[in-house]
RNA sequence: GCCCGGAUGGUGAAAUCGGUAAACACUGCGGACUUAAAAUCCGCCGCCGCAAGGCUUACGGGUUCAAGUCCCGUUCCGGGCACCA
């Protein structure tokens, strides 16, 4: 028994672990006898090693669907891999290893570490996206898709890399540059599929109402981008001409929301590829070389926000449709073809971007809009320049009129001359997903010189990748594989190209949830099954996700649907946006002038006790800063020298005689620190909870990361603190076995509890336990868990310092224990589990029903009312639990406190807020 | 730059509908046990003050009998911005 009474995790963690194994304790299958729970967390990119991000994700899952599970719910809890991407191809130039190769490796050593864990993981509907039996269903849409003209191939902008030849995802150009060659990145037109997403974007919008179970910002954020504002697109007449023939048939067309400030334009802007900015470059050198210079640069929208806004006029000028005035056409470098129709309209008086641009090139600024009387000074934009609320001046017949009369007013006339309408504007953009990568699902098409682009037949699905492929970093290795390109056309049956685009990885991620919910293997992309366990009744993962991934997903969930394959139309009814889990970075430059990362658990930081300033080296054996020492303080001159045994690392600092502090450094391997950011592969900040789980065990490392903050909380990683959730455990075994070997023995053959009248401190100690049960079962409803986790703790506080003599004593200590058994375990299942069987609860705590608060037991006579006087607190007044408004008045009154608070004044009022306070005014 | 969040003791945090700010832990300090150490157990721990009491939820205003919580403004931190996933 000795042996016994030690918690050693690693055993009962095995045992346990190997329990649900052989009992298969978490496969399931579709059962209408049951209420289904189908409880989903995002799966992971297989990126080598999983980290606290990970665990904290999958944690939450499966607190959530081991509580459905003793709450009677038929629970279904998958699990996979999103195991396309990019970090497979960078692993690849770095080591020479074929992704697949590295991808798999990955998978089995994660999916060990899960494991691990003790997650109640269904396993057999395990998949990974980059298996031919899952992406094969990706090409089988796609090609739904074509046919339905829901995918639509047209022009795409990229970086283009011009030294290496291949595009590069954003990630991978920094400060306008590629990652590896450092050459100045050019944007480039090629082909690409799309898929419009933009058909769908009055339903993915109105759904959002739907999804109560969404949080609310989420909902605003996918709002938001989806961006539906209405306006008028209309023209600028004109008649320039290109050999002849009139650019665009003469018009300029723009659009606005603010059509009510149409009558304060001063000019128009129009993108480096537009028409006219073609047409004048001709014959300007100076715009031809601007235009050039357009080209380079970043796509990413916040590039273009935050970039110097640039341009140059063109001479030539358009005729307002309204005031007939001739306008000036400038080229300017924040205009974007690809939106609308890459042109604006300039009304610098009431557009903060055209104020700015008016003022550096010195345009004329005209005020339409008056807001109160309010002075318009042409010094400064001011915050109300841009408001809605103000009336038209200096604009003729439209003058006094507000926002939505001018609007209507000046639509009207613009139709009246036919060159204007009201339109609806999305912000959002259709979804291209042609990557020029080789490690991603093939986009089913063949290109013939004869027939063009030609879809692959469904019996020739799917097009399998190769495995074998090393990328180096000079473009898509698809391009050189003649096995891979060679194949007959289709259509005629002449030799033809393959394809060698692949699909953006998002197109992976999202249908997988209603993949795990259907049989394998049937030729199907997903069967019946799908219908009982969709929707996903609990979604879990990253708040990053809050809006590419979820629309996408709810994109093709509606697209699944109209194909015939499903019938919801919306993929998640709940969602829980976990916070991330952020680590500090840290980096060295290196000599191509990009960045090394360096993880932190190979840091050393050390917080100057002079500057106040944190640095961080490179641990190299032997560092020891608890050697730390002030050597010399004399004059103005303060030395710090820290040694480490190995002599690497040697420096100080120095305060001159001004007072300025700094620190000199001698040697050591210094790292630059980069701030807190979310665990990432690419940023290599992720930790493993790998040597918590040797040291504390799997429930030890649940427990703290549920406890330790609000599932909706950003967490900046430390594991100070872990050992107090280990030693909590470590008392739950111990007083698990006092409970066996001192109190149980006490209990009697007859059971004495129900209905018996307890002595009051006994009764109290219930009471206790019962409340912490109510309020830990509110806190599941609303999903806080860490409050759960302390609710525990609190209850073992109190079993410890319950009376435990005699046999009543012991039987209340029995149910409490039992209680607290099974509100932990779904934080802590293999310590619950063993416990449980091992003190004959029963056999399987996974079948015991989840406990609910006695009444009986929650009841009390009197409680007690905090006293206030003016709001501030005095005191507190014991009343009887049913005491009634005027009896409570009463108490309050009389109270010693009160009277001397009060200073003599009468009580002007006293409010009353049952079961809590009274409140004294005077 | 735009959109969405967050900020509470030395630290992680709690405070359910506007009603006792700091529960539960970590660290630290003091003590018990021990030949000693570890483990364990007990006590203390927001700031000022001898005390009575006063002050305190990033900063500045406001509403209210009462504000961490609601409103207005600001700062800093994090996420997203369409090719990281």
């Amino acid at each position: 028994m000795q042996d016994k009474q030690q918690y050693k995790p690693a055993d009962i963690e095995r045992a346990a672990q190997q329990h649900w194994d052989a009992t298969h304790a978490f496969r399931v299958q579709a059962d209408a006898s049951k209420p289904k729970y189908y409880c989903l967390s995002m799966f992971p990119y297989p990126s080598g090693k999983l980290h606290m991000g990970h665990v904290r994700n999958y944690t939450i899952g499966d607190v959530l669907s081991r509580f459905h599970k003793m709450k009677g719910f038929n629970v279904l809890q998958p699990m996979g891999w999103d195991a396309f991407g990019l970090p497979a191809e960078n692993a690849a130039i770095k080591n020479k290893v074929p992704p697949a190769k590295w991808t798999y490796d990955n998978i089995a050593y994660m999916k060990q570490q899960l494991k691990s864990l003790g997650f109640a993981i269904d396993w057999s509907r395990e998949l990974a996206t980059c298996t031919p039996e899952y992406y094969k269903w990706n090409q089988w849409l796609f090609l739904r898709m074509l046919e339905k003209g829901i995918a639509e191939r047209k022009t795409q902008v990229v970086n283009w890399d011009p030294v290496d030849q291949t595009v590069l995802a954003n990630e991978q150009v920094i400060d306008g540059r590629g990652w590896r060659t450092g050459a100045l990145v050019e944007k480039r037109e090629i082909p690409g599929y799309y898929l419009k997403i933009t058909d769908y974007a009055d339903e993915l919008l109105s759904d959002l109402d739907e999804l109560q179970g969404w949080p609310e910002r989420v909902k605003l954020m996918q709002a938001n981008w989806i961006g539906k504002s209405t306006g008028v697109r209309f023209a600028f007449k004109h008649d320039i001409a290109d050999d002849g023939q009139l650019i665009s048939d003469g018009k300029l067309w723009v659009f606005t929301t603010r059509a009510d400030t149409i009558m304060g334009v001063t000019f128009c802007a129009v993108a480096a590829e537009h028409p006219l900015a073609l047409h004048a470059a001709r014959s300007n050198p100076e715009l031809a070389a601007f235009i050039e210079k357009c080209k380079h640069g970043s796509v990413m929208e916040a590039d273009m926000a935050t970039m110097e806004k640039e341009g140059l006029p063109t001479g030539l000028f358009v005729t307002h449709p309204l005031t007939g005035k001739q306008v000036e056409v400038w080229v300017g470098n924040y205009v974007l073809m690809s939106y609308g129709d890459g042109a604006v309209m300039g009304v610098p008086a009431h557009d903060e971007r055209d104020f700015a641009f008016a003022k550096k090139y010195a345009l004329p600024i005209e005020q339409v809009v008056a807001l109160g009387d309010k002075p318009y000074s042409l010094d400064a934009w001011q915050e109300w320049y841009g408001s809605k609320d103000g009336v038209c001046i200096n604009s003729g017949k439209y003058d006094g009129l507000g926002y939505e009369a001018a609007v209507d007013a000046i639509a009207a006339d613009l139709a009246a001359q036919g060159v204007g309408e009201k339109k609806v504007q999305w912000r959002l953009r259709d979804w291209g997903i042609s990557r020029q990568r080789y490690w991603g699902c093939p986009i089913p098409i063949i290109h013939c010189d004869s027939c063009g682009s030609v879809p692959v037949p469904d019996d020739q699905l799917p097009v399998v990748l190769p495995e074998d492929c090393v990328p180096d970093g000079s473009g898509n290795p698809l391009n050189k594989r003649d096995d891979f390109l060679a194949c007959a056309c289709p259509s005629c049956g002449k030799p033809a190209r393959r394809e060698t685009d692949t699909m953006d990885t998002f197109v992976d991620s999202s249908w997988y949830y209603a993949r795990y919910a259907t049989k394998f293997g049937a030729d199907k992309m997903v069967d019946d099954e799908t219908n009982y366990w969709m929707t996903v009744d609990q979604y879990i993962g990253g708040i990053e996700h809050a809006i590419l991934h979820l629309l996408y997903s709810r994109f093709w969930t509606k697209v699944m649907r109209d194909v015939g394959l499903v019938k919801y139309s919306e993929p998640f009814a709940n969602l829980l946006t976990q916070g991330m889990v952020l680590a500090p970075t840290y980096f060295v430059d290196k000599e191509d002038g990009s960045k090394d990362w360096i993880n932190p658990s190979s840091i050393t930081e050390y917080t100057s006790p002079v500057t106040g300033q944190t640095y961080a080296w490179i641990k190299d054996g032997g560092l020891d800063f608890s050697e730390t020492t002030l050597v010399e303080g004399r004059g103005n001159t303060s030395k710090v020298r820290i040694s480490g045994t190995n002599g690497a690392l040697n420096w100080f600092e120095e305060t001159d005689k001004q007072g300025k502090k700094s620190l000199v450094i001698v040697s050591g391997n210094q790292v630059q620190i980069s701030g807190m950011e979310k665990m990432s592969k690419s940023k290599n900040n992720g930790v493993d909870p790998e040597a918590l789980i040797a040291t504390y065990g799997a429930d030890t490392c649940r427990f703290f990361i549920i406890f330790t903050a609000h599932p909706e909380q950003s967490l900046e990683w430390s594991d100070a603190g872990v050992e107090g959730a280990y030693r909590f455990l470590r008392r739950v075994w111990g007083f698990g076995h006092v409970l066996a070997t001192e109190i149980r023995p006490q209990i009697g053959a007859e059971r004495q509890l129900a209905g018996a009248k307890l002595p009051e401190a006994l009764a109290g100690f219930r009471r206790e336990i019962h409340l912490l049960l109510k309020q830990a079962n509110y806190d599941l409803g609303k999903q806080q868990f860490n409050t759960v986790a302390s609710a525990t703790m609190k209850m073992l506080n109190a079993l410890e310092k319950a009376p435990r003599d005699g046999a009543l004593a012991a039987e209340v200590i029995e149910e409490c224990f039992g209680i607290l058994l099974r509100v932990l375990s779904p934080l802590t299942p293999h310590i619950s589990h063993a416990l449980w069987r091992e003190l004959g609860y029963g056999d399987d705590i996974l079948q015991a029903a989840w406990p609910e608060p006695l009444e009986a037991a929650l009841a009390q006579d009197e409680i007690e009312l905090m006293l206030q006087v003016n709001g501030k607190l005095r005191g507190a007044v014991r009343v009887a639990a049913d005491a009634p408004k005027d009896a409570i008045e009463a108490a309050a009154l009389a109270h010693e406190m009160a009277a001397k608070f009060m200073e003599g004044k009468p009580a002007k009022k006293v409010v009353v807020v049952p079961g809590r306070l009274v409140n004294i005014v005077c």
